[in-house]
DNA sequence: AATGTACTCAACCGCGACGCG
DNA sequence: TCGCGTCGCGGTTGAGTACAT
């Protein structure tokens, strides 16, 4: 017997979102909040599966999405948060705001494992990938590692960093490897690359705290007029304007929030617009 | 200009975790 | 405790695009 379908697979469409899929799924969203995603399809009149909408909601439609690359300090940030917690891309992603576990898993198998293996570091591992002084292919001992200057700083940071401090329950390969020895002398070692890049130092200060993007993320559903939707007493700000231009050329007329936002918030967004279109 | 290849990233699939009755 | 339904995660796929020949 297989496991059921997560949906009725008959009449749901799949592949590329329209634009007009997006629309009524931001709409549902923003009038409803994020509920029962099994229901959401149905009562947002979309042809798609709950999880499907899931997804295109929280990689694509999130207003608090950042897009466009990762900077080079995010990028350092998700090696050394990978290097701990292995491919928990979700664990990863929510150390980084308005990142989707999605683009950082992407980023990380086309460019940054490239980059790492271009260094010749084990992109698994987070190991120097020198045949030749260790042919025996065991994993390095991470005393061993500190001696070898070429590759001393990521490997450093990303393994030594490995030891409890974000996340107990970890099952990475490398931070299985790593001992609770040489815990102190890496994290010294730790504590230098951060005092070196701010964001990273910012980020990883907030261990306790919880996870960014969860918390900042409010739905602007928060301040609807419940009796009079079209009312809306919205708390994005222009940032979040701005997003719906940055998000994919869309205007707020193609989404259809003509009716969702009152007069002050159309005339800022329509001022935004008009500053958008003259670049 | 046409074709082939490499690359990117949105979207899908299947599985495990979790909550509830 | 068990079974079921749902959600979320990580791996993978494939369409679209960029680049090379």
């Amino acid at each position: 017997m297989g496991r059921q379908p997560c949906c009725d697979k008959l009449g749901v469409k799949k592949g590329p979102w329209t634009t007009e899929e997006d629309t009524k799924l931001i709409n549902f969203i923003l009038t409803n909040g994020q509920c029962c995603w099994r229901a959401v399809p149905k009562l947002a009149g979309l042809r798609r599966c709950g999880k499907s909408c899931r997804l295109r909601w929280t990689n694509y439609l999130r207003p608090d999405l950042k897009r466009g690359l990762l900077s080079d300090a995010e990028e350092k940030m998700v090696i050394d948060l990978h290097a701990r917690l292995g491919n928990r891309w979700s664990k990863i992603a929510a150390r980084l705001p308005g990142r989707t576990d999605n683009e950082i898993k992407n980023h990380w198998n086309t460019h940054i494992k490239k980059k790492l293996l271009k260094m010749g570091i084990d992109p698994v591992t987070h190991e120097p990938l020198i045949k030749e002084e260790n042919p025996t292919d065991q994993p390095i001992q991470e005393s061993d590692q500190n001696k070898n200057n070429d590759h001393q700083q990521v490997v450093v940071v990303t393994a030594g960093a490995t030891s409890s401090e974000l996340d107990n329950s970890s099952t990475s390969s490398s931070s299985a490897s790593s001992s609770e020895n040489s815990c102190n002398e890496s994290k010294l070692v730790l504590d230098t690359f951060k005092e070196n890049d701010p964001l990273l130092s910012c980020l990883l200060e907030a261990d306790d705290a919880p996870p960014l993007i969860d918390s900042s993320w409010e739905l602007p559903v928060k301040s609807f007029d419940n009796n009079n939707n079209n009312n809306m007493t919205s708390s994005w700000d222009d940032e979040s304007f701005n997003w719906l231009f940055d998000c994919q050329d869309f205007g707020i007329h193609d989404f259809g929030f003509d009716n969702c936002f009152n007069d002050v918030e159309l005339e800022v967004f329509n001022t935004i617009y008009d500053m958008e279109n003259k670049k």
